[in-house]
DNA sequence: AACTCGGGGGC
DNA sequence: GCCCCAGAGTT
């Protein structure tokens, strides 16, 4: 049962989650800025990613590609290259084919208007209305992970997260509390979800709304958001050539179909006059969100001049070493093994 | 509407 | 082990 919504019923508590923000915003390196470039890459870098773990890489991107010309012009495996071990790769290949968009289609200025951004690769209705509010001064909700969790509990809400339209439906409650100011209140809702109306544990005691949220009147916070959408967790094996020799070792990039798009990779198969090379092989395990991987890797050494050079005179092939693979972005996993492997 | 895409952290 | 994180694109 949900109760009903009116329009005006709730706007103190916009003001109240604003008042707190002033007082406790995080401290962030794009929190001062209105630079629509800098908002959108950090829009970017944090899906999915807690601040924690993308602040590195967020300061790293900015300082080497500072504003959307410096982008554009960029190669596309180096800006991979920033978004090593982020995870979620196609955000980097989409940001990059986004700068060009905006250097060919939008005169190299960031569009201000909210369905203009929209049309940018990788840029949703999320990343838009948290550009546009921020920075242009737009009317829209931010709809994340932080607006379904205080939003749910504060009206004790238990519409289903994971379905398609909870966008849109949070969206209209995110208006029933918005402010006059939706930038700032879009970035007070994210941290209030993140430092206050946290997913486990909520610190509830100090929540600026806890008068006004239902969820914690009848003692049912823990209950939402409600998501009905399970996350499937599958085993998967994968096998992989070390091929190398003295020091160097054979490598390809990957497509961009698959996971790791465009990261690279040791050799997946090797023709059969190879076999006799193979000195030993281990397994490593590797955990994803959605798949518990298996990797064997071979170690293959070469120890015939003739077979190397028969190796590398393909085309479609790289000799590396390792300080040419510090230059590119390895899957998690590939890249612990070559640590591993050339610290002996 | 369902599926796919990473890696890290909390519990 | 399971869930979540400043979501978006594809089928």
């Amino acid at each position: 049962m949900k109760p009903k919504k009116n329009s005006t019923d709730f706007l103190h508590i916009g003001h109240k989650i604003q008042t707190w923000y002033s007082k406790n915003a995080r401290d962030l390196p794009f929190r001062n800025t209105k630079d629509p470039y800098k908002i959108w890459i950090c829009e970017i870098v944090f899906q999915q990613t807690r601040i924690a773990q993308g602040l590195g890489h967020y300061n790293r991107f900015i300082e080497r590609f500072p504003d959307v010309k410096t982008l554009a012009e960029a190669n596309e495996n180096e800006v991979i290259l920033h978004w090593k071990g982020l995870g979620y790769y196609s955000r980097a290949i989409n940001i990059h084919k986004a700068s060009k968009q905006i250097m060919t289609e939008f005169s190299g200025i960031f569009p201000s208007d909210y369905d203009d951004i929209l049309t940018l690769k990788g840029v949703g209705k999320y990343t838009a209305a948290a550009v546009s509010s921020i920075c242009f001064g737009e009317r829209r909700a931010a709809v994340d992970g932080n607006f379904y969790r205080v939003l749910s509990r504060i009206f004790a809400d238990d519409f289903d997260v994971s379905q398609t339209n909870a966008f849109s439906y949070f969206s209209e409650l995110a208006f029933l509390i918005m402010p006059e100011n939706a930038g700032d209140f879009n970035q007070a809702m994210m941290d209030l979800g993140s430092e206050i109306c946290r997913p486990k544990n909520p610190d509830c005691g100090n929540c600026p709304v806890n008068d006004d949220c239902l969820a914690f009147a009848l003692g049912k916070v823990s209950e939402f958001p409600v998501k009905t959408k399970k996350v499937k967790v599958e085993n998967h094996s994968l096998k992989y050539y070390f091929v190398h020799r003295n020091n160097q070792f054979i490598i390809q990039q990957r497509g961009d179909d698959d996971i790791w798009k465009k990261l690279y990779e040791f050799l997946p198969e090797i023709s059969s006059e190879l076999v006799p090379f193979i000195k030993n092989a281990k397994t490593v395990n590797h955990k994803l969100t959605h798949r518990n991987l298996s990797i064997e890797i071979f170690d293959v050494e070469i120890n015939s001049d003739l077979v190397w050079n028969e190796i590398i005179s393909n085309k479609n092939l790289i000799v590396s070493d390792f300080e040419d693979s510090q230059k590119r972005s390895f899957p998690k996993p590939l890249e612990n093994y070559i640590q591993n492997t050339l610290k002996d």
